[in-house]
DNA sequence: CGTTCGCTTGATACCGCTCAAACTGCGTGG
DNA sequence: CCACGCAGTTTGAGCGGTATCAAGCGAACG
């Protein structure tokens, strides 16, 4: 079975069998993280890549009076990296959003992946431009969506990046954000965000339950959302897994 | 005279004499783009690094009904890349918000480049990771920050780039940006811009006259805006520039 | 079995939007 | 030199979307 990094790459570039074995020997062992706490790199390499390989987490800034603003959300497959070997200083933090699970690439062996494999450096480089694509669809999303445009939106990326690395199906994925969650990603508050999500259901293009997201109607929320998924840069058909290696 | 660029770079990194002349000399002639037209990347090295010498440019995302966000605003110095050539599919647009002078620098160069000197690479990769750290703060700036809060911090922001390539001095900066064009990087009306500006400037705070801006008062409009220069991660003094080589 | 966390609902206030009109400065052409 | 047009700014009136404050509810959990 293929780590959500693997699918997540092949995403972007079809990897060779090679390609696939190399980073799966790339992986260091699992650390496990509670849900709620933050994600400090208190690894002995800072350069190390961090991936996240169960659970979902977030990155998000705090003012002192309490406002909270989570700028992304990390998924399995995606790095969680605050990069503080370059940029010395910390200016977010990282945390659990559900119990997660980590593995890390050393940098040493990061290196010498990326010096071998042309597949797999090109599959890291659009890894990282479509994350901050990604980024910049929501300021877009904060800036000129509406409330229920922007829960629309955020509940379309996620089904579609959850899907990439076969964390989905085409009815739904889970979704274990609750509506403060929600709120501090949207620029809201939870009670509108209750709201809103009262009127997206009673419009009947979705169902979410029991921390699940069903979806009814695709073509009805892409619309609504005013979803276009050019910016997540998938070029490959997502979740079709190749069969496992050897 | 050193370029935006290199000033930009020995912000994050002191670049050695060699470096700043290999970087002059990696730069390709002048291109002139006129006030608010979009720059197309029609150039025949579609994997060249773009670079602004003058004038501002943005990048920009709009819908079919006309609601347009600005997602960042680009300054002298500022690498203005649509990386289609790896993405296939440009996902965004970049306007000029005034005339504009672009150069570039060769793949091929700069790849050469990346590889003689750790220095450059190191300052290179440094500036990607603050413009994705400023792309952070403009998601809390939309989904946290009050109108008039939004406004002071654009303006703190703008001004520390500026000083970092030289383009400002401690009382202001020029300030290109219709009311227009700062409402659609806020992510509001033009017409809410106009009195947030009236009462910012009520405030004492600033002037705004004649496309510039002067700060009257650093300390209070940092303090309004929550403005943390962190994200910026500019490790060294701004605006210091080295005598010229040779 | 009590406590906590997350969800729901209601009442009210206000921030920012919409629509509309007028004003300003400036370049252009008659 | 003046008339005009245009882009950008300013102002006003009214509305609507979202926040705020507060209370109650249900289910999970120790």
């Amino acid at each position: 079975m293929d780590s959500p990094l693997t699918r997540k790459l092949q995403s972007f570039v079809r990897l060779s069998e090679t390609d696939r074995l190399w980073l799966a020997d790339a992986l260091g062992p699992a650390r496990r993280i509670g849900a709620r706490s933050d994600i400090v790199a208190e690894t002995q390499d800072p350069r190390a890549v961090n991936v996240i390989l169960e659970g979902w987490a977030c990155r998000y800034k705090q003012f002192a009076d309490g406002r909270r603003q989570i700028v992304s959300i990390l998924l399995p497959g995606d790095a969680c990296d605050p990069h503080v070997f370059l940029l010395k200083e910390m200016d977010h933090a990282i945390g659990a959003l559900s119990p997660v699970t980590l593995t890390q690439i050393p940098d040493a062996v990061f290196q010498r992946l990326m010096g071998r494999s042309p597949g797999l450096e090109e599959a890291f480089q659009r890894e990282a431009l479509a994350a901050v694509a990604i980024q910049r669809e929501w300021t877009v999303s904060l800036g000129r969506r509406s409330a229920i445009e922007r829960l629309a939106h955020l509940f379309c990326e996620l089904h579609r990046r959850l899907l990439a690395v076969g964390l989905a199906d085409a009815a739904g994925c889970p979704m274990p954000l609750t509506q403060l969650d929600l709120a501090d990603a949207l620029g809201q508050t939870s009670v509108h965000i209750n709201r809103t999500l009262q009127e997206l259901r009673g419009s009947g293009m979705i169902t979410l339950r029991s921390r699940h997201l069903t979806i009814h109607d695709h073509d009805g929320l892409q619309r609504l959302a005013i979803f276009d998924p050019v910016y997540l840069h998938f070029t490959r058909p997502a979740g079709k897994a190749e069969p496992a290696a050897s």
